[in-house]
DNA sequence: CTCCTGTCCTGCCGGC
DNA sequence: TGCCGGCAGGACAGGA
């Protein structure tokens, strides 16, 4: 689920499947999930051909040739599927919207917790849309820089672990690779924003960008609730080096089990550190 | 302003 | 085996 590299991985399994296919069928199973769904969303939607997909933070993006796009937020427990040669009647639990396309594809929108989002608006306004204009920079785009990151911090009296969350900060950031990238920077989540030096910013920075790409690479991760957007199961078997790990030894420190990684809770969040080889 | 807590919902896991 | 409490990766609203 859903964090910056699930949803580059799913946005690309959408943009190779059904790029420039016609929606033919678009069906809504219900007209709310976290919030309203547009009543004019199949009408939006029926007849039109998917131009482009785009990732922005968490958000796919699916651009239509009729000035519009859908906005598509998979929350927590959310997935996508892409089925070739579907019945109707052959629908998942939870699947909130169902469309089909020209090229015999059908995509499915699942969502078991329905705290996912799914919205349309004109293109031209996307910037402004009102869950799209106050997040902060793309973590792998040019303007995330390592000064970017040290100005944004200076402000902060939050602990570090809550600030590179927060998705005015940062973008697309979970608390999954919030937990990964500090281990990686040899940073303790708890520490004060504002106290990190330049240096310790510099390589939080670079290990941010690392674990988010490692883990795109790896074709994004999965615990318990994810799947390959084509339904593939196994595809997404991504090893955490803390999350989920309490108690389990450090994979940094000695062997002998004398260090372990804790589970403490931030802004109420869980967050996974190892106390000896984070400072 | 900033920061933290409560909340939406279902599924799963561990304890009894 | 079944029931129940606790917890889950997001992000908003509202209060201190």
């Amino acid at each position: 689920m859903p964090e910056l590299p699930e949803v580059e991985t799913v946005k690309t399994a959408i943009n190779a499947k059904v790029q420039n296919a016609k929606i033919l069928t678009s069906q809504l199973y219900r007209d709310k999930i976290r919030f309203p769904i547009p009543s004019n969303f199949t009408a939006l939607t029926s007849q039109n051909t998917l131009k482009t997909i785009e990732r922005r933070s968490k958000y796919i993006l699916l651009h239509l040739d009729n000035a519009h796009t859908i906005i598509l937020h998979l929350g927590m427990s959310g997935r996508i599927y892409i089925e070739q040669n579907k019945k109707d009647t052959d629908r998942h639990k939870h699947d909130h919207w169902v469309c089909t396309f020209d090229n015999g594809y059908t995509l499915s929108f699942n969502d078991p917790r329905r705290f996912g989002i799914l919205d349309i608006t004109p293109t031209d306004n996307i910037k402004n849309h009102p869950l799209l204009k106050n997040i902060g920079p793309e973590p792998l785009g040019s303007y995330f820089t390592a000064t970017y990151l040290y100005n944004v911090l200076q402000n902060k009296k939050a602990p570090i672990k809550t600030t590179i969350l927060d998705q005015k900060n940062i973008a697309g950031i979970g608390n999954i690779y919030a937990s990964e990238a500090l281990f990686r920077s040899n940073i303790n989540p708890q520490r004060i924003s504002n106290s990190l030096s330049k240096k310790e910013t510099t390589t939080l920075h670079k290990e941010i960008i690392e674990t988010l790409n490692d883990a795109i690479k790896a074709g994004g991760s999965t615990l318990k609730d994810f799947h390959h957007t084509d339904g593939s199961l196994g595809y997404f078997q991504h090893q955490f080096k803390v999350y989920d790990k309490e108690n389990h030894p450090c994979p940094n420190c000695t062997c002998d089990g004398t260090y372990t990684i804790k589970k403490i809770t931030q802004a109420g969040r869980s967050t996974y550190f190892c106390p000896h080889k984070q400072k």
